[in-house]
DNA sequence: CTAACTGATAACCCATAGTTATTAATTATT
DNA sequence: AATAATTAATAACTATGGGTTATCAGTTAG
């Protein structure tokens, strides 16, 4: 009374059903036939079933035992494969990389990390979810991700930062927009338009850049809406609402009724970084390090 | 050296996972401390990898401890139900299916599913429990559940999904209200109404639906409230405080002071769909598939 | 009607899970 | 700065129960 089930009982059960005699099973499993036959009549106790007809010469599975046996050689199968890949991740040859990422970073660089790390490491896994700048430090500070793709010139304390992209800015307009690649020149031809920005609690160093662009040629841009999608941004620049400055490889991945100017003779440059914690222990993060760079 | 693993290695692994706190968990287990910290560098030096990171105050999951806990409970819910289901095959029953479902499910579909596999399978039991979409979905991945009846677009790789009944949408509202079968037209005739609704983390893809109901039409719903159950529901629109939209089939089985209208000229249908594991290896559903149509 | 099998019982033994007592180290409190 | 209260790990001991040997009670050959 009050015993537990343990894979002992498992194992002896098998061998068992596998010989149907238990001195040829004791001495496949190196123990004694009484104690074999002990364990397994323990076992019949436990789960409340009878497991084996011993008619007086012979043993035949049940009904039960038939069934029993069939799970068991699954469940078994499944512990060692258990064990053993805990044993590879472990050892950082398996697992999986956790990464966020501004949905701008979808265009260029995690395709490209993807590829070449699947090269070496196809057994790694990835799971990507777009998420702020914010959301993405907090994440990796708390240990939910591994990685994160973000537009930041600094971070906490702890995590670890490295620009990886660097791209222009452009002017999104209405395809039936009068400017076009001949005629804009310069960004202050659009400063009486409404603006389509970025929220700037999505990425606020976006928020500010373009602020910058558009103070740097004396105007201050009227916001009239704000969002964190880029789809929603061009859906609103189609219908007329505004104009958008958004990174320019956003002009990639999307099928928008919109076009793409890149804005010449500015400075400014959206820089697209990764960011990690320095003592991460994801062992599958340690083994893409140097194919990465960090 | 030379030990093996056995099932109380892995209970003792889920209490210090759980708690992550070796006195805690061993309080828990009803043993002492020194015990589990003995049994768990025991396990760890058996599987050939460390679990926990114990940094002088506080424990942790490693990414393999992480692994490992997900597979340990999936196969611990594998074995239960293997041992419960062994048993009931002795003593000459058939098996269980374990069902989960919303709560508007117990008015159409799951009666006809046991009405119709109970003709043929007499000795199958039914376990039946309510629960939201997103928790059917984790328990049948960790083989808690056999079926799950839900309002889902997707499920996660290694689950099936198929609809099962198309529903459409009907108004409730307090008996005494104004609008009736013959003036009720379109719905924005209550946009000015409090309006409450299932909770969107009880099922998103509803709440979803409802939303885009009214956007259809041109209003935003103000959400007064927000319930888990049908019945709490049907009580706040009878008590006056707002009006509700949900599938019309939930008008059967309750018997309260409200009406229902059903939403004329909408392409929103409210989609039950069942939903189960590729790989289930319980034999009770095996029987049943062919009736069900999986 | 022995002889050679089978699995189940009984009584003993000893490996090891679990115990108590203690240590080493860190953090909180004064 | 000193003390108290945490934590998990170590060490040495205890005792549960798995494994042992010896034996029994049936069954089937020869």
């Amino acid at each position: 009374m009050g015993y537990q089930l343990e894979l002992r009982h498992f194992s002896y059960f098998l061998a068992v059903a596998e010989e149907l005699h238990f001195r040829k099973a004791a001495d496949k499993l190196f123990i004694s036939q009484p104690g074999l036959s002990r364990q397994i009549k323990q076992m019949e106790e436990i789960i409340g079933a009878r497991l084996f007809i011993r008619d007086k010469r012979n043993v035949n599975l049940t009904e039960a035992g038939h069934y029993l046996r069939k799970e068991l050689d699954y469940i078994f199968n499944h512990i060692d494969f258990t064990v053993r890949q805990t044993r590879l991740i472990d050892k950082g040859n398996e697992g999986e990389i956790r990464i966020g990422f501004l949905g701008s970073a979808m265009q260029t660089v995690i395709p490209q990390l993807l590829v070449k790390t699947n090269a070496d490491f196809p057994n790694i896994k990835y799971s990507l979810e777009e998420m702020s700048n914010h959301l993405q430090v907090e994440a990796i500070e708390k240990d939910q991700l591994d990685l994160g793709f973000v537009r930041l010139s600094r971070v906490p304390e702890g995590l670890k930062i490295k620009s990886v992209y660097t791209d222009t800015f452009s002017l999104v307009l209405p395809k039936n927009h009068h400017l076009n690649v001949n005629t804009f020149k310069r960004i202050n031809q659009v400063s009486e338009e409404n603006f389509i920005l970025f929220s700037s609690n999505y990425s606020s160093l976006y928020y500010d850049k373009i602020m910058s662009i558009c103070e740097d040629k004396g105007f201050t841009p009227t916001v009239s809406h704000k969002s964190v999608h880029a789809q929603t941004i061009f859906k609103l620049v189609e219908s007329g609402l505004g104009v958008a400055i958004v990174p320019t490889s956003l002009q990639y991945g999307f099928d928008l009724g919109v076009k793409f100017l890149e804005i010449p003779k500015i400075p400014q440059k959206a820089v697209l970084s990764v960011i990690w914690k320095e003592n991460n222990r994801n062992p599958a993060l340690q083994k893409i390090r140097s194919l990465v760079g960090l």
